[in-house]
DNA sequence: CACCAGGCAAGTA
DNA sequence: TACTTGCATGGT
């Protein structure tokens, strides 16, 4: 049985992102970096609260005043830099239309991402999936050690490669590249942590990469 | 108490 | 290129 399918059945469907809009979900991305979602919803609680969950009002608050409302996502003063860094993007490339931004040429929209300090691969990839929809396979802690462990990839393979390993094997689908990211976490978080509880994990018996 | 969480950048050699 | 370190809160 394939990886996704083993995952799936296990699981159920994740529907994530668990966002209302793009721009909410961009902001996540940024605030969940090496941290866990739930303090994530306390900071994005907190900028709903202030009305500050909007790319205009997000422009113009002091960096210094914005850290103290994700305080619980931690990191938090240099997060706030990292969003206002995002938003200074979409502000000087797009004209601060948020729909242009998420309009762009996947490939142009990547390397701008990836341009703006404090966005890397991962964050760059999940703008592109689960806010712009676009067919990009996003590779996370999990992946690397669920497929390390698995023997599937090259030891510390790098995140291109991986990436490549998935998107060469998989049909180009936003709605399936969503689902089996979401779900590798979830597999993940439950049962391939750095101590891993390989009981009852749906993975336990998997080898094959067939998509 | 230790360890972990949906990373990234900067510094060193 | 290949390590190492700082960033920080909140949960187990």
């Amino acid at each position: 049985m394939d990886m996704f399918r083993l995952m799936l059945e296990h699981f159920g469907h994740q529907n994530w992102w668990p966002a209302d809009t793009a721009f909410e979900v961009m902001i996540g991305a940024i605030l969940t970096q090496n941290t866990n979602w739930k303090n994530v919803e306390k900071a994005i609680a907190n900028l709903t609260e202030k009305e500050l969950l909007d790319l205009n009002a997000l422009h113009h608050v002091p960096a210094k005043i914005l850290a103290k409302e994700i305080r619980p996502a931690g990191y938090y003063n240099l997060k706030a830099v990292r969003l206002k860094n995002l938003v200074d993007f979409v502000m000087d490339r797009y004209n601060g239309k948020l729909e242009e931004c998420l309009a762009d040429e996947t490939e142009d929209l990547r390397k701008g991402l990836l341009s703006v300090k404090g966005i890397g691969p991962e964050t760059a990839d999940s703008i592109l999936l689960y806010a712009a929809k676009r067919p990009v396979f996003v590779i996370d802690a999990y992946t690397h050690r669920i497929m390390s462990r698995h023997h599937m990839s090259p030891e510390e393979g790098t995140y291109d490669e991986l990436q490549n390993l998935f998107m060469d094997h998989l049909p180009d689908d936003h709605k399936l590249f969503n689902e089996f990211h979401a779900l590798i976490v979830q597999t993940g978080k439950t049962y391939c942590k750095k101590r891993p509880v390989c009981e009852g994990c749906p993975l336990k018996n998997w080898t094959d990469i067939h998509p």
